[in-house]
Order: C-alpha cells, then structure tokens, then sequence
DNA sequence: ATCAGTTGGTTAAGCGCTTAACCCAACTAA
DNA sequence: TTAGTTGGGTTAAGCGCTTAACCAACTGAT
C-alpha cells in the first residue's frame, strides 16, 4: 500500500504537503505541485491508511450498528437502508446482531468505543429492557459517544426514534372494530418489551373509545418469534367467541397460521387478523395480511439526520422522534355481524 | 479513554511495560506489577484504542463482509451467522450492503482495505459476474488481503465456498420426475449468474437421465427477485401441459405464487413447485415449499475455517470448498398420472 | 575479585497521518 | 532603503501502541 511518505518522496516534498493538498485544505502549495501530487496518489492509487487517520485526527468515518436479529425482516430493512444511507455520507458501518442479548450489545458497544467509532445506532434487544435501569445507563454512557436508540421508546437521556405504536395500534384495532369485531385477541410482546406496553394501550383505547369492555383474557403473550405464535394459536383460537387477532409483529402471527396448517384449520376463515411490521411475505400469503407498516425509511431518515447533526455539530442532542404508522389494508379482515 | 500512558503514570512505569503485561507476553516485568498494572486497567476501565493497534501492529482485528442484499433472507442468514463466528473469535464485522452492484462491491473492498481489515468475505453480487474478468481480477487482488467468496464459483485465482449448485438442482429435478412429472418448468438466473448457470446444467442432467428430452421454451429468465418471479408466471403457465415448476430460487416462487392470488388462479393444484434456499417462509404458506437447502450453516463454517487459516498462517492459499445439498421435501409436489 | 547470568525493567524508534508553528526568498509599497 | 506582505513550502510534535535493543543492579560460581 502506497503512503504519503512514497509520494512525498516522488513530488519532491514533505509528508505535510501531501496532507494538506490530498485533504484539499487551503495552503500555500503552488497549483502546480498540488496538480503533480494529485497525480502521483491517482498512478499509486493511494489511499489513506484510515487507522493512521482515525489515530491523528480521532474521528474515524465510521458508526457501530448494533440489531438484535438480522434474520427479521424488518431489522433487515433498517439495517440496509441504514448502511446505504451512512455510505452514501462516506461512513462505514460496523455491524453486530446481538442476537437478544443484553451482554452481547453491552460488549458490542464497548467493542465499538474502543474502535473509536464516532457514534451508535443501537436498536435495542429485547433483553435490553428487562435489564436495570443502572446497567442501561452505563451502556448508554460507555465512551460518551453520540448514541441513537432505533425502535424504542427509553426513560434513558438519549436520543431515540420510534414510531407510534400506540397509534398504530389503535389504528389497527379501530379498523377490526370497523368491520364488527368485538372479541380481539391481542398478542402483545412481553410485559417488559417496552414497544409492546405501547401497543397494548393503543388496543385498549380503541376498545374504550368504542365502548367495548377489556378482557385480559383475550391478551396473549409471545416474544415476537415466529414459534412463539405457534405455541399461542391454540389457546387463542379455544375461545370461539374470538373473531380476530391483532398481534404485535407479523412473525407471531405467521406463527399462528403455521400452527393452522399444521393442525388443518382454515384459520383465514376463522379469525380476522392483522400484524405489525408489514413484513414483505404478508402479502403474499394465502390471504394478504393487514397489517401496520412501521415506516422504516422515515425512521432511517430520522436517526441519520439525528446522527449526523450529533457528528457534525459535536453536540450531544438528546431528541426523541416518533414517526406516525401506517395502515397497510389488504384482505385478512372480514365482517362479522353483530 | 484511558490510555497505557496513564497507566503508566499511575504504576510508576513505563507504558512498553504495561504493553507487554496487557498483552500477556513473556517479559521480565514482576507478579507484583504485574497484578498492580492489571489492577490499574481494570479499575480504570481501559480499552485498547484499536486505531492505534492497528497502526503500529498492522492488524485490525476486523474483517470486511460484503452482501448483495441483506433483506434476502437466505443472506440475512449467512450474514448473522459470520457476525456471530468471528465475534466468537474476537473479530469484528465491517459491512456492506451493495445493493446488487458491482462497483459498489469494488468501492467496499477498496474502502476495507483502506481501514486495513484483515481479510473480506465477499459474497458476490450478480452483477460481479457481469463484469470484465479483468476488472472482477482487479477487485480480489486490490491490497492483497485473503479473500475468499461465498455462494459462488468463480474463475478466478481466490478461494470460494459454494453450495453444490448442479447436485442441488438434480435432487429437486428428480425428485419431481419421481412424482411422475415430464413437463418442468425451469425459472433460471439470468444466463450469467454462475450459480445459474450449473443450476441449469443439473437441471439438464437429471432430465437426460431420465431419457427426458430438454426443452427450452421451459426455461425462463429471472433476476432471483419476487418480481420477476410474478413477471413470469403468466407465461409459464400459458402452457397447460406444464405440470411443474424448478425454481432457481424460493423467492421467484413466492413471485410467481403471488401473481397467481392476484389472478385468481389456484396455484397449488395447477402445479408442483420446488424452490432453493430453505427460506423460512416456505414453510408456512398455504402448501409448504419443497425446497432445497442450501446449508448455510455449513457454509459458513467452512468459510470461516478458511479465512482463520489465512488469517493466522499470514498465507494465501486456494482452496474451492463445496458443500453437499439438502432437499427439504414438504408438500408443493404432487403426483401426476402418464 | 571477576564475570556470566538473571531480574526488572527502560529507551527509542516507528506505524501513517495531521496540524500548528516556523522559515526564507522574492516582491511590494512608502 | 526598509518594513511588511505574500508565496511556497518545511519542521516537528503528537495521536496510542508495539517491539527490539539496551541497561543497571544483583546473585552465585569460580
């Protein structure tokens, strides 16, 4: 690998104006030896060494990028647009799948400090809020680097952005409500999952604002893994009283329909149902899914533009977005008389 | 951050002193300091700044991943599981989406190298193989680090790990020609995608050894996209003696099934279907996908295994590893009666 | 008494790049 | 004539860490 030093030597000229005129600072090099270094790295094909750069300059034109499950379709999409947008602002993305684990994103941001990155997306596990709140914190202040939380809401200071899910819970309840249901189960992602508090209290405001009785009963928990629905669709579907489902993610409810299949019952004729996430294979299942779409392109937009104002700027912003969800409608919902 | 230097300060030593206990190497520094230099880091919270220790050390611990599109889940799968590998062996993961584009992997490789990765798994795009051989040459030998590619053949003199691509697609020939059919429809990659390519061939070669005469107005081009797959089905099943349909990925299929809802046509009984990459979602629609497993799992292992080799021999070598097909037989093949 | 070997470290150079401070010759302007 | 400016660079220190070479004091054997 060629270094300023080699053409340094070649232009006839310290290391220090090689810097200055490959980082196009104003100098006092003469256009001519500015064109002639040009040259040189262009026909050596020089690149900076970006360890020699991050060292002197300590910044390194590189974020940490931290999901919990790369596999889930939607962590995917953040992930990608995430990567594409940051590359297009010359940065580099350290990427990590915490695979759930609190101990795995606490390692990882260490990992990522200590590699002087000079910031964080951290879309938080699962694990992350059943964790104390001490432990957070700690996670959160590790290297005080700029930090954005992505697809959470947090009591921690630091910045986030999320999307409403209250909202689109209530959305998505109000439109089952529209066609006549009244007995919704619910699945709703562990009590300590924090999105998952949210959207149950969006389902329990559309039931209340139609004056339809809560009934805890019809509230199921998983752990927005597909196996988790799977093991909840029979005790969902026992009661027939129940006409619809809502569930938390699409996942737990590809997991009930696989459960379904399994066990021959027409569950598209069973149950009305509608999912979170917009999951690309919701529509094309037997019947489309319904299903609330959680906007991650806006939601990427959001966190880099925060991110960026962080590293631009050097300050330490703490914002907290919410980007409003969207009813995506298609065909798992039909009309039950009353 | 702390730094050695102020570890130092505190143990009334030289920072060379707290390298070398740091970092575990035999020297003649005491137990007693030892312990207290250990002591001193830990209660600090030190972190070795990685910028630095790959400047001075020429290794950065870091190994570049470069995916054609991670919202496929057949990569999504390859990725979390080399994330997961190399974390394990304390290698962190530099990665690029490269959104299907050739001098987007070219951009990536240069830009790895730059930061001085140790090594970079690329698996290729299709365009990679639309490119010059001369420029495909000149990305692998950029900065000479160990390469190797993942899910691909190539041409050239670099190490790859693929999936038994021909051996594949025989298995899922056969497998139909069992169930008595004649009439297969093959939805390919496009013709210069090399997994393609032998994916065709054991198509043929199943097809000849059963004294089936090939035909290829039953072939169709795809670009391994849902949508292409929905492009063509209308013409697949415009003939009504077609009976099957191979397909080089699950993905087309799902294609292909979801323009079927859309058109009323009741796919499941009009034809089998065989699919390639296991994708999970497979599994749950309607009538579960017989497909074949590309063994991601194994796959990565071996790539894994063959990049620790170059990485901690400091030597290049070639090697083509291929890893062994599995047909995952669920419920998308029919009998037909001749 | 001398010398080799051991113990317990230190020194210094270097990795590639950045940046503030400096230098000198030639040219202006009063 | 001289002070001041401008052009065209150079020097040197420093980022944090590594590593080979060195050194001083002590111990034990001859």
């Amino acid at each position: 690998m060629p270094t300023m030093k080699e053409i340094a030597k070649r232009a006839n000229v310290s290391v220090a104006a090689v810097s200055v005129v490959l980082n196009n600072k104003k100098s006092r090099i003469s256009k001519a030896k500015k064109a002639e270094i040009k040259q040189i790295a262009k026909d050596l094909n020089y690149h900076p060494n970006i360890a020699a750069v991050t060292l002197s300059k300590n910044i390194s034109l590189t974020i940490g990028l931290i999901v919990p499950d790369i596999t889930n379709p939607f962590f995917a999409t953040l992930t990608r647009l995430i990567e594409q947008q940051l590359g297009a602002q010359g940065y580099s993305t350290l990427f990590v799948d915490s695979n759930n684990s609190f101990a795995a994103e606490s390692d990882a941001v260490q990992n990522m400090v200590s590699r002087g990155v000079d910031g964080i997306i951290l879309v938080p596990s699962n694990e992350f809020f059943l964790s104390k709140k001490k432990e957070r914190k700690a996670l959160i202040e590790k290297g005080d680097k700029p930090i954005v939380l992505l697809n959470a809401y947090t009591d921690l200071k630091v910045s986030y952005v999320n999307f409403d899910n209250v909202q689109g819970a209530y959305l998505a309840t109000q439109e089952l409500i529209n066609y006549g249901h009244t007995h919704i189960a619910f699945i709703r992602g562990k009590a300590n999952f924090v999105n998952a508090a949210e959207r149950l209290a969006g389902y329990r405001q559309a039931l209340k604002d139609n004056r339809i009785a809560f009934n805890n009963d019809l509230v199921f928990e998983g752990d927005y893994t597909l196996d988790s629905g799977a093991k909840l669709a029979p005790k969902i579907l026992e009661d027939p009283a129940t006409t619809a489902i809502l569930s938390a993610n699409d996942l737990m409810l590809f997991g009930v329909i696989k459960w379904a299949k399994q066990n021959f019952v027409d569950i598209f004729s069973r149950v009305s149902m509608v999912g979170f996430d917009n999951d690309p294979y919701g529509e094309i299942i037997e019947v489309p899914l319904t299903t609330v779409d959680q906007q991650p392109l806006e939601m990427v937009n959001e966190t880099i533009d925060l991110l960026l104002e962080m590293l631009t700027t050097g300050e330490k912003v703490v914002q907290h977005l919410i980007v409003k969800p969207k009813l995506i409608k298609r065909s798992s919902i039909h009309k039950i008389e009353n």
